[in-house]
RNA sequence: GGAGAGGUGGCAGAGUGGUCGAAUGCGCCGGUUUGCUAAAUCGGUGACCGGGGUAACCUGGUCCGCAGGUUCGAAUCCUGUCCUCUCCGCCA
């Protein structure tokens, strides 16, 4: 969420981000309840202040008729405060939700428009070559090597499931392990963090369970989700709590799986593990101090790219447009790895992106830090970024790793933990 | 899952209807004393939302896990809920 003060003052530029974000939002008549809201808290809080004299005053009273004529004093102050309060209540709600459907505001290098105006800053250290030979989808290679099997999955739990088998297995073990090492290295405190999260949770990182079109899973009879990312139950750790600024920045990595329904995703492009309903990753997130994020935020970047360029898979880094941005971020950076056996000839799909939210995620859930020394209290930024999405970075490594001879080499910096350098033998050499 | 106990300031811990934002101790900040350290001693020390002031500061409201309720008035009484602890049950 934003600082109620900070839209006050600035509505022309508030309401200018929300259009640059493509997104109807009525800033004025926010600004007009608020305004209202806060007239009648003053009065609210005025006649609250009477009614405390007054009741103080009846444990002093000595003569009983005195005593009941300021009872009946302070039941009617109570009662004028009461019915001001289901005004400022009536007000408030319309105000709030306005309130919690504006966006972040956006970092002034972030391109403006929408999805197309994404801009390309960066490119891994492996280049793209051109295949001479024919090329296969991370499906059917799938299947070739039985790594993957949809229809079990299908069977088990619908479309969308599926079971990964025998070396992607493997593959979904070394690729944690490859990321693991890579943070814990950079000094991340590592976490595998609980699956499921309350409402309350979810709401405070900026997920909406049980509306319609929600992307969550909830379970029937409990307050408990299943969460998307664990980008939830980090961030959720520090709800309400007061951070030491000089604990800061505070890095952590967390293990989850990711549950989602893709709720409206249907027809778009899915195929195979692309878009499915569970997958594991390996999350960073960060509380910082306000100065520091915007340099964490190029520090996961580069943490990102360090993973893929280790495993020797080609990308591309896009400064996500402002139109494309979800509402808690201030700014986007997505990794999107070429998958040759993706569109028509190869085409790059996100792998990984790193978002910084500055304030926003923190002021709904009440994370702040404080100075030693120094009054008062201030909220934190808080960052998260995919260090492995592993059933993307699946399609990455089987579909750029294929040989002519139709096995899959395995990416060196995961072969101690897969035990071998090749699935699928080496076809013959021709006669 | 069952039975019991409990959740109070940064921490520990008093407080069972008004004079309680809350004793006391620890911690922290500042002063005095001291050759340094330590000790002693004095004073100060919560958060959030408003109003006033250039500012130091002054001032109103709210907050005793959370949400409701009773009452003129709730940390205190009632209901729900979450969490913690002990015992029992179950279990990887």
């Amino acid at each position: 969420m934003l600082d109620k003060r900070y839209i006050l003052d600035n509505p022309e530029l508030v309401q200018q981000n929300c259009e640059a974000r493509g997104l109807r939002a009525d800033v004025p008549r926010f600004v007009q309840l608020e305004t209202q809201c806060r007239t009648l808290q003053q009065e609210i809080e005025e006649l609250s202040r009477q009614a405390n004299v007054v009741s103080k005053s009846i444990g002093q009273a000595k003569d009983e008729a005195e005593r009941e004529s300021r009872k009946e004093e302070g039941r009617r102050l109570r009662e004028q405060k009461e019915a001001k309060q289901a005004e400022h209540d009536r007000i408030a709600a319309e105000a709030g939700a306005i309130y919690r459907s504006l966006p972040n505001m956006t970092h002034p290098e972030s391109p403006r428009g929408g999805e197309d105006a994404s801009g390309e800053i960066r490119r891994g250290a492996t280049q793209v070559v051109p295949m001479r030979f024919p090329v296969l989808d991370h499906v059917q290679l799938g299947e070739q090597h039985d790594l993957i099997d949809f229809e079990g999955g299908a069977r088990i739990a619908g479309h969308g499931f599926y079971f990964l088998r025998n070396e992607a297995a493997l593959l979904e073990l070394a690729l944690q392990q490859y990321a693991v090492e890579t943070l814990l290295k950079e000094g991340f405190t590592l976490a595998v963090t609980p699956d499921l999260a309350r409402g309350e949770i979810l709401a405070g990182i900026g997920y909406i369970p049980r509306g319609p079109e929600t992307q969550i899973y909830s379970v029937e009879n409990f307050d408990l989700n299943l969460v998307a990312t664990a980008e939830i139950t980090l961030g959720g750790l520090y709800a309400g709590e007061v951070i030491d600024a000089d604990k800061l920045p505070l890095k952590l990595c967390g293990i989850s799986h990711c549950f989602r329904t893709e709720a409206g995703a249907a027809g778009r492009a899915s195929r195979g593990l692309y878009r499915v309903h569970q997958f594991t990753k390996v999350e960073m997130f960060a509380f910082t101090l306000p100065e520091q994020s915007e340099d964490m935020h190029n520090y996961f970047c580069d943490l990102e790219c360090q993973i893929f360029d280790g495993l020797g898979i080609p990308y591309r880094v896009l400064d996500i447009a402002s139109g494309d941005l979800g509402g808690p971020a201030y700014r986007k950076f997505d990794l999107e790895a070429w998958m040759p056996g993706r569109g028509d000839g190869g085409e790059y799909g996100e792998v990984t992106s790193a978002s910084n939210c500055t304030d926003y995620q923190a002021r709904r859930l009440n994370i702040r830090y404080k100075v030693k020394g120094e009054k008062g209290t201030h909220l934190v930024h808080t960052l998260n970024g995919t260090a492995v999405a592993i059933s993307r970075a699946l399609i990455a490594i089987l579909e750029n790793c294929q040989q002519p001879d139709g096995s899959i080499i395995v990416p060196e910096v995961l072969q101690k933990w897969v035990g071998k350098e090749r699935i699928g033998a080496p076809r013959a050499e021709e006669e």
